[in-house]
DNA sequence: AGATTGACTGCAT
DNA sequence: CATGCAGCCAATC
């Protein structure tokens, strides 16, 4: 019998609903869930294992932009793994909220 | 067990 | 418009 899920496991459920070709921010996946703020979604997110199935690379700070993190190769990959899905990036390496913010 | 940290956000200056 | 600060709370040491 399966413990309480954790607030980590809560988050992974929410980011592996977003579809391709759209990002939801850390405050909305937090208001999503219900419960923390966007600083646990992002803590969340960075105790992820590398090669993880969460399409963790969908999600983006208010701004529609990448974070600074503490290993800016991630971040590299996460711009690269949206290119991929076929969303555009503005001159200020930012996403237009406007238009790939999934909204549920 | 308690202290520190951090992939954020909004408001103030 | 840029910069600073406070609040949020699980995960980690």
């Amino acid at each position: 019998m399966p413990s309480q899920p954790t607030f980590l496991q809560k988050v992974e459920l929410v980011v592996s609903q977003i579809p391709a070709g759209k990002v939801m921010t850390y405050g909305q996946i937090a208001q999503c869930i219900g419960e923390g703020t966007a600083r646990l979604v992002g803590m969340a997110l960075s105790s992820l294992p590398t090669g993880s199935s969460i399409p963790w690379h969908r999600v983006v700070n208010v701004k529609g932009g990448i974070s600074p993190r503490a290993n800016p190769q991630s971040s590299l990959e996460q711009i690269q793994r949206l290119l991929g899905e076929g969303l555009q990036f503005n001159r200020n390496q930012e996403l237009d909220l406007n238009s790939y913010r999934f909204k549920p």
